[in-house]
RNA sequence: GGAGGGAUGCCCGAGUGGUUAAAGGGGGCAGACUGUAAAUCUGUUGCCAGCCGGCUACGAAGGUUCAAAUCCUUCUCCCUCCA
C-alpha cells in the first residue's frame, strides 16, 4: 500500500513539512497523528473541510487520527494571520460549539468504532496551575522568538494582549501532551498554524528528547486571494440545517475554473489517475468536471441520497430537463393566504424570506432578474396569484442567474 | 500616570454648520457577453413608499442652533509619543 503521506503529498495537501523523509518513515506504521479544531462557531464549515479530509485519508490508511477540539484554547483566542483581537466567546458557548462540531466530526470519522478520536484540550488546559506551568513549560519558550515570528508582526504593529501571546505556548503543550498519553508523534494543520505547530515540536524535542513531526496544509484561497469558503452569504457550513445540499452542491459546482482539479484531489477520494484525465476537459467541457466535484464533495458531507437529489435539481432548473427539483430549497404556502394576503412580487420575495428587504426584492425585479416558472417578473407591484403556479401547484423563482427557490402551493 | 491623534455606510476612505443618504475606490447584486467560468462593459447598492415624500444613519448619551457627520459637554474604545 502506498505511504499515506505520498497519497496526501500527490493530492496537494502538503505546503510545509518538518522533515519529509522522517514524516514518510514515520508513517510506515500505524501512528496517532492530531489536527486542532477551533471551536469558535457552532457548526463546521468549507475551511474545517481540509483537515477532515486528511484525516479522513489517514484513517483509511490505517492510522489513528484525533481530531482535538480547542475547547481550552479557544478560551484565548488565536492571533496567528489576525490583525485583530478576536472577540472572547463565553464558556457556554464554547461549551456547546463543542458538543455539535464533535458531533460533525463523528459523520467524517469512525470516532464511535474507535479508529479515530475526539479529543478536548480543555481537559488538560483548564486544570492548570500557573506557576507550575510557567516554571515547567514557560521557561522553554524564548520571547525573543516568539516576537520575531511571522505570525505575531502584524500584531506587534498593532498591539497584542498578553492573552493572546499565550496561544502558541498552549498549544505547543498540547502536542506534549498528546505525546505524552497517546504517544502522537505527528501534527498537522493550516498553514497559519506553522509557528504554533513548531513550537510543539520544539517542547517536545526539549522535554521528552523526542523527534516527533509536522506538517501544514495549503490555505485554500480564491483565484483573488480571500480565503474560500465565505460567500457574501456566509460561511459554506457543512450542517444541512444551516446550509442545504442543494445549496452545499451549488458552492462546489460554482468554483473557479482554475480550481477545479486542485479541489478535485483535495475534496474528493477520486483516484489521481480519474482527475487527471480531467485535467483535459477544457472549454465548457470543464462543467462536467466541476459537477463531479460537486456531486462528490456533497456525497462526503451529506450522503448519496442527498448528492443525488442535488444534481437532479439542478439538472431540472439549469438543463430544463424534467428531473425532480425535490432538493430545491424553497417554502410551502397556503392557497388562502394567497388570496387573503393579496401579495405583489416584491412582497412576496421578501416576506418569503428570499430577499432581505422588500427594497432589495424591487430592485431586482426592476433590473429584470426575476422570473416565476420562467416567465420574467416585470413589475414588483405584480399581483401573486394563482396564475403564477403551475399545474403541480408550484412556482419556481429565479433570482439572478443561478439562484433558484421553490413555492409549493397547499 | 502625562501629551497628542482618531472612531463615517459591508470594507477602505473623503467630508468640518444647510445644496450630504453622505465624494471616490473595493466588494456585493443585476443586466449584456458566456460555459451556472474568468475577463470586460452597463446599471445598481440604508429602509418604507415608489408620483410627491417619509423614516433611520456618521462610536454612545446629552446640549447649542431655524438647521449638526460637521460646534459644545460627558462617556466608551483604539492608536502614537513620553513615564
Amino acid at each position: 500500500m502506498q505511504n499515506v503521506y505520498d497519497t496526501l503529498k500527490a493530492r496537494g495537501f502538503i505546503e510545509n513539512v518538518t522533515d519529509e523523509e522522517a514524516v514518510k518513515a514515520l508513517l510506515n506504521e500505524p501512528r496517532v497523528c492530531y489536527t486542532g479544531f477551533d471551536p469558535t462557531g457552532d457548526s463546521l464549515h468549507v475551511g474545517h473541510l481540509l483537515p477532515i479530509m486528511a484525516l479522513m485519508h489517514m484513517e483509511r490508511a490505517g492510522h489513528k487520527p484525533i481530531a482535538l477540539l480547542g475547547g481550552g484554547t479557544a478560551m484565548i483566542g488565536d492571533p496567528s494571520g489576525k490583525t485583530e483581537m478576536r472577540q472572547m466567546i463565553t464558556a457556554g458557548t464554547i461549551e456547546a460549539n463543542k458538543e455539535a462540531m464533535k458531533k460533525q466530526i463523528g459523520h467524517y470519522l469512525d470516532v464511535e468504532g474507535g479508529k479515530s478520536l475526539v479529543l478536548d484540550n480543555a481537559r488538560w488546559l483548564l486544570p492548570l496551575n500557573y506557576i507550575e506551568f510557567l516554571r515547567e513549560i514557560g521557561r522553554h519558550f524564548s520571547v525573543n522568538r516568539m516576537l520575531a515570528a511571522e505570525a505575531y508582526k502584524q500584531r506587534l504593529e498593532r498591539g497584542l494582549s498578553f492573552i493572546e501571546f499565550n496561544y502558541q505556548i498552549l498549544q505547543a503543550f498540547d502536542f506534549l501532551t498528546l505525546y505524552r498519553s497517546h504517544g502522537c508523534l505527528l501534527q498537522m494543520g493550516g498553514n497559519d498554524q506553522w509557528g504554533n505547530i513548531l513550537a510543539g515540536e520544539d517542547l517536545v524535542r526539549r522535554l521528552e528528547g523526542k523527534e516527533v513531526h509536522a506538517f501544514t496544509y495549503p490555505l485554500l484561497t480564491t483565484a483573488d486571494g480571500k480565503k474560500m469558503g465565505k460567500t457574501e452569504k456566509g460561511a459554506v457550513w457543512l450542517s444541512s440545517e444551516k446550509l442545504s445540499p442543494y445549496e452545499y452542491f451549488q458552492f462546489w459546482r460554482n468554483v473557479e475554473d482554475s480550481q477545479v482539479i486542485k479541489l478535485l484531489k483535495l475534496f474528493t477520494f477520486l483516484p489521481l489517475k480519474e482527475i487527471s484525465e480531467m485535467e483535459e476537459w477544457t472549454d465548457s467541457r470543464i462543467n462536467k468536471a466541476k459537477e463531479r466535484l460537486a456531486y462528490e464533495a456533497t456525497v462526503i458531507t451529506h450522503g448519496e441520497e442527498e448528492a443525488r437529489k442535488a444534481l437532479e435539481a439542478t439538472k431540472a432548473v439549469f438543463a430544463g430537463a424534467g428531473a425532480s427539483n425535490e432538493a430545491l430549497p424553497g417554502t410551502e404556502i397556503k392557497e388562502e393566504d394567497l388570496n387573503v394576503r393579496n401579495w405583489d412580487a416584491a412582497s412576496f420575495l421578501a416576506e418569503l424570506g428570499f430577499s432581505p428587504s422588500k427594497s432589495e426584492a424591487k430592485r431586482l425585479i426592476k433590473q429584470g432578474g426575476v422570473s416565476f416558472n420562467g416567465e420574467k417578473v416585470s413589475d414588483f407591484a405584480m399581483a401573486v396569484t394563482e396564475a403564477c403556479f403551475d399545474e403541480n401547484k408550484e412556482c419556481l423563482i429565479k433570482m439572478g442567474k443561478k439562484t433558484f427557490f421553490k413555492v409549493v402551493l397547499k
